[in-house]
DNA sequence: GTCTATACTGGGATAGAC
DNA sequence: GTCTATCCCAGTATAGAC
C-alpha cells in the first residue's frame, strides 16, 4: 500500500547520477548546468529535484559508493602476502586512469573536495583509509624481509598514494598510454621500497 | 605625445593579475567573480574591463610568463653536471608546492586547462618543453654512466614530472609537509633512476 | 511523479558620464 | 582611464497543473 516503488525510485536516480557523472566528467562541475543533465537524462528539471534536492547532491551521490568499494577490496588483499597485497591494491586504484572519462571525474573531485566540507569529508576519510591499510601492509612486508623500506611505513604509502595522482596528472599528455604506465609506476615503487625481486 | 604610458599601464595590470591569483587560488576560477577582483583590486568592472576583455583572460595571463622563467631555468641547469642539473630542475618545479597558495592555484589551471584550449596550449606547451629538457638530460647522465636508466629518457622525464605532480597531489592532506617530502621524492627519483651513490 | 512555466538570483560584460 | 548604473543572460530552484 506504499505510493512509491523503492527499488524503481533508486534505479531512477542512478540513472540521473550516471547520467550526470559521464557530464561531470566531460565538462566539469561548474559548467555543467542543471539543464544539461535533464535533457542528457531525458526528464524535466521538476522532475530531477524530486529527487536530489540540490545539484552537489548528485555530485556526492556518485562518490558515496567508494568507501565501501574500498574496504572490499582489502579484505580481499589481506588474504595475500602483503606485498602482493600492495600491488594488487595499487592496481586496483590505478584503474579509474585507464578510462579517460573516469580520469576527469577524479579530476574534479579533488577540486570540488577542496571547496565543499560535506564532500571533503567524505573523500578525505576514504583517502586515509587507503593509506592507513597501505601503511600497514607495507610495514608487514618490510618485517617480513619482502621489501626494505627507507622511509617509515606512512611516509611511503603516502607517496604510493602519490605515484598514483603522478599518474593521473600525466593523462594531460595525449601520448600518455596509462595502461603501458601502471607497469612502471609499479617499476617506480618496487624499487623504492626496496622490493627483492621475484 | 603618446596617451598611455607603457610602464604604468603594465603596472596596473600586473596588479590586477596578482590580486587575482590569489582569489583563484583560494577559492577556484569560477567561484572567483569579476566583483570579487574589483572589490580585492580597489578598482571598479569598467576599469578591469578596461584591461582585460575577459576574466579567462586574466587568467590566462597569470601564466603567461611561466615559459619564459623555465626557459631561463634550463640555460642555468646546463651549466652544470647533467645529473645534479636534474636535480635541480626538479627542486625548481617542486618549489610552488611550499606554498600552499600557490599551489591551490596549479591545481586550478590543470584543471582550466583541460577545458580551455587556448590556456591548454600555453600549459601544455611549457609541459612538453620541460618533458624535452628533462629527457636530454637524463639521456646526457645516463651515457656519462652517472645514472642507469631502466626505461628510455622520456619515460623517465614524464615520471618526474609525475612525481611532482604526486607531491602537489598529496597538498590535500594537512599533515603533509612538502618541504620535508622534496627530499623523499628525490629519494624515489635517484632509486628509480638507478644514481649511483655521491 | 512528472511535466511546463516561471520566479529569483547572481555574475559577466557594456554604456556613457566625467 | 575610471567610475556608476545597468543590461542581459544563465542557472537553480519552485509552483502548480495534470
Amino acid at each position: 500500500m506504499r505510493t512509491v516503488d523503492p527499488v524503481k525510485h533508486a534505479a531512477k536516480k542512478r540513472h540521473i547520477t550516471d547520467t550526470a557523472a559521464g557530464l561531470f566528467a566531460e565538462k566539469g562541475f561548474d559548467r555543467t548546468t542543471v539543464a544539461d543533465i535533464c535533457k542528457a537524462a531525458e526528464i524535466s528539471t521538476g522532475s530531477l529535484f524530486h529527487y536530489f534536492p540540490t545539484k552537489r547532491a548528485i555530485f556526492r551521490e556518485i562518490f558515496e559508493q567508494d568507501g565501501q568499494d574500498n574496504a572490499e577490496m582489502f579484505v580481499r588483499a589481506k588474504e595475500l602476502e602483503p606485498w602482493d597485497a600492495v600491488l594488487m591494491v595499487i592496481d586496483h586504484l590505478c584503474v579509474p586512469a585507464l578510462d579517460r572519462s573516469v580520469a576527469g571525474l577524479v579530476l574534479e573531485v579533488v577540486q570540488q573536495a577542496s571547496r565543499d566540507p560535506e564532500l571533503w569529508e567524505l573523500v578525505g576519510h576514504n583517502e586515509q583509509v587507503v593509506r592507513d591499510e597501505l601503511a600497514q601492509l607495507l610495514q608487514k612486508a618490510h618485517d617480513a624481509g619482502r621489501i626494505a623500506l627507507p622511509v617509515d611505513a606512512r611516509t611511503a604509502a603516502t607517496w604510493a598514494q602519490g605515484l598514483v595522482d603522478g599518474l593521473f596528472g600525466r593523462l594531460i599528455d595525449p601520448d600518455f598510454d596509462a595502461t603501458v604506465q601502471v607497469s612502471t609506476l609499479r617499476l617506480i615503487l618496487s624499487r623504492f621500497v626496496g622490493a627483492q625481486a621475484p
